[in-house]
DNA sequence: AGCACGCCGACT
DNA sequence: GTCGGCGTGCTC
């Protein structure tokens, strides 16, 4: 027999099958992993395949010399996956697989946990002689055990009562495995009763498709999620649920906990190797029949698949921005399809991409309009900044901001001070008039470059000379946006020097636990004011915060990148979630330079469907995705000229695709990367819109092209949500 | 990726 | 004469 067999290792000219003989005593099948000998060296590899002949040249073939683990750690489906992936995402197989197994087992690192265990027979009757007390006492503590203790349980005992029991044979001693389950907080399970919408979402979501839950802040949706995967599991089936890794707050685990016990396995960064591996281990098994995690628990080893859920489907963290590449929404639709299961995809603001593929009817619209708890969502008051600035107050805070805080502070309750920061680049605006400094061809706003001084489009990699004078009313207040948390810190306590000022942000929350030490704190003291930045939007409820004020919303407005305006009301909506959970009425301030953007009128009443249709024809008019594609082709090197000269062959050869598909191809460039350098490696990217009609097929085209002349990997983005 | 082979220059 | 630079090509 002979093993088709992919290396365990990243490297282009690696990414294919190499062929092996399967030693006539050795019991391999596929999805194992093996030792085998390559070159000089000894190197893992994965069968993906096993036949009865070869193909490559007989003589020349080497032998499987063992196995890794005695189990196939890859499953078929796994496999398949792989397939797609590869396919889909232009990836290395090597890289692929390696999604599917834990770190720390391919490390070989990380060892399964051993404690002896020991077992009696309680239906034997047992006799002790009369002066052997502490064996009876072992055997007492036993009984109440159902028969089995652990070593650390009879600890106490000494190991000479133990020993000449087991000699006995009363006890039976064994090596067990011991599975390091995550601590979770430990909650009551309580029944919800569901109203009809909820039921509703219930009952229609149950076959193979894929259903966008779209569900108002507050509607219920985890109950939705529970009944789901109850209804599952009640069919003897299986399912995995995708948090983003911020929800995976120690409340959310632990309600899931409550409800379905040891069933669940939990996949995030907090686990320790040895967890995060026995965790996999008991979904492996088919103990746990849930699980329940971050992106990269997609990839669990979930056999008979009943439900795939996306909570809060547009977190931009559903795709993977570093090495191997993915969207989490592909491959959750082809587990589900591969599963012939529903695949859910849940939020309250749903991605454009995806509402817009309920509407043309690819996902099933699932609708969740009232909240389950009748409260009405808070009020948010738009404050216009320029307006303060004429009127003399050049400030951050608007006035009203102000009179609220002090209002908050009077009546000893709580506020949080958001602020909107996302990445670093900074945009130029002019502060007498709201202009924003942007590209004339892409709608985007220009990202200010510090080492040459210059306006650069990160879409299309126009540059333009830095503004002196504003185009529109002819200021030459223009100045570089951007407000730190720290700043309005010590603003606010110029304004508030007797309250508590508690800020949460990257810098503050380095150290271990450091989250949860601010988050505590902050409860406990009234009155209190929290300033932070996107990590305080999600998750916790406070009861005591009636006020969200949000400093300036338009810094993710005019982030360069077609996908911001989205943010901004995703954003809102999540923040203003904060204010008001309780008996106490809540209120937004949100403070912009720009009143009359849409976003505002859209989210600060709730209005996602407005929003959508209004960005949807902003998109459809100016050619972004959903409408169209962008593919970014990323070359880089630590040889300048090397990458230069890849990047101008490629470029030659695309280009000769505008004369197959002419206006397909809407756009076509080849430049540096907003970035120029990383890690000592220089970066070259092409960018290209396509028209979606003909876009696979140029897609592929583009990628055949790119794949035969480079030598080294390139990365090939679609869509891509981050520039840099 | 790593490792050998190989074909050039400059040194014990 | 030989040591060692790294360009090229191969690994079932």
């Amino acid at each position: 027999m002979y093993a088709k067999i992919i290396i365990d290792q990243d490297a282009k000219a690696l990414d294919r099958v190499f062929e092996y003989i399967i030693p006539a005593d050795m019991d391999i099948s596929v999805g194992m992993r093996v030792y085998v000998p390559f070159g000089k060296r000894v190197l893992q590899g994965f069968v993906v395949d096993t036949s009865e002949d070869c193909e490559y040249d007989k003589s020349k073939l080497k032998k499987i010399i063992s196995k890794i683990e005695d189990f196939s750690a890859i499953k078929p489906e796994m496999l398949s996956l792989m397939k797609f992936m590869a396919k889909k995402n232009h990836l290395k197989l090597a890289s692929i697989l390696r999604l599917f197994i834990p770190a720390e087992m391919r490390e070989g690192k990380v060892k399964e946990l051993f404690e002896t265990h020991y077992t009696c027979d309680l239906k034997d009757d047992i006799t002790l002689p009369k002066n052997a007390k502490k064996q009876f006492e072992i055997i007492e503590l036993l009984k109440q055990n159902g028969g089995h203790a652990s070593s650390s349980q009879l600890a106490e005992f000494g190991y000479g009562a133990i020993k000449s029991l087991v000699e006995k044979g009363i006890l039976i001693k064994e090596k067990r495995e011991v599975k390091r389950t995550p601590f979770v907080l430990s909650a009551e399970s309580k029944e919800v009763k569901l109203n009809d919408s909820q039921l509703h979402a219930i009952e229609t979501i149950c076959e193979d498709k894929t259903y966008l839950l779209h569900g108002v802040t507050g509607s219920g949706k985890t109950e939705v999620y529970m009944h789901l995967i109850e209804r599952v599991l009640s069919q003897g089936k299986n399912a995995i649920m995708l948090v983003p890794e911020i929800s995976l707050t120690p409340q959310i685990m632990s309600n899931f906990k409550a409800r379905f016990g040891d069933l669940v396995a939990l996949l995030h960064s907090g686990l320790s190797a040895g967890e995060r591996f026995d965790e996999w281990k008991r979904i492996f098994s088919g103990e746990a029949r849930i699980a329940i995690g971050a992106r990269s628990a997609i990839f669990a080893p979930v056999e008979n698949v009943g439900v795939i859920i996306i909570d809060e489907e547009h977190e931009q963290s559903y795709i993977s921005e570093s090495n191997p590449r993915f969207d989490t929404h592909d491959v959750a639709e082809f587990r589900a399809r591969y599963n012939r299961c529903p695949l859910v995809l849940g939020s309250a603001t749903p991605s454009i991409e995806s509402y817009e593929k309920a509407k043309q009817g690819y996902y099933t619209l699932v609708e969740l309009p009232v909240r389950a708890n009748g409260r009405e969502l808070p009020k948010i008051q738009i404050i216009d900044m320029m307006n303060e600035i004429r009127t003399g107050n050049s400030g951050i805070f608007s006035n009203q901001l102000l009179a609220d805080l002090t209002n908050v502070i009077n009546n000893k309750k709580q506020a949080m001070i958001f602020i909107n920061r996302r990445g670093y680049s900074s945009f130029l605006r002019c502060r007498d008039c709201g202009y924003i400094a942007k590209c004339v061809d892409c709608d985007v706003s220009l990202v200010y470059h510090r080492e040459d001084n210059r306006l650069k489009c990160h879409y299309c990699g126009k540059q333009f000379k830095v503004l002196t004078q504003c185009p529109v009313c002819k200021s030459d207040n223009i100045k570089r946006g951007a407000v730190g948390t720290e700043q309005v810190v010590d603003k606010l306590k110029e304004y508030f020097p007797d309250v508590k000022i508690l800020r949460m942000d990257n810098d503050t929350t380095s150290t271990k636990n450091a989250h949860q030490k601010i988050l505590s704190e902050f409860k406990n003291t009234l009155p209190c004011l929290l300033v932070g930045t996107q990590m305080i939007a999600k998750g916790h409820d406070f009861e005591n915060v009636v006020l969200v004020g949000i400093v300036d919303a338009d810094q993710s407005l005019y982030h360069a990148d077609y996908r911001s305006t989205e943010r901004t009301f995703q954003l809102i909506t999540q923040v203003s979630g904060r204010a008001g959970r309780s008996e106490n009425e809540g209120k937004v301030v949100l403070q912009t330079y720009s009143p009359r953007h849409y976003v505002y009128k859209f989210a600060s009443n709730y209005d996602y469907k407005g929003f959508f249709r209004k960005e949807e024809n902003i998109r459809q008019t100016a050619g972004f995705p959903p409408f169209t594609r962008i593919i970014r082709i990323l070359f880089s090197d630590h040889d300048e000229n090397y990458v230069r000269e890849l990047l101008k062959m490629c470029y030659t050869e695309i280009e000769q695709l505008k004369n197959i598909y002419g206006d397909n191809i809407i756009y076509l460039d080849a430049m540096k990367s907003p970035i120029k350098r990383i890690q000592d490696k220089y970066r070259y990217q092409i960018m290209m819109r396509l028209k979606l009609e003909k876009a696979d097929e140029i897609e592929e085209k583009v990628f055949n092209i790119v794949d035969s002349i480079s030598k080294t990997s390139v990365f090939f983005e679609i869509n891509p949500q981050n520039l840099s």
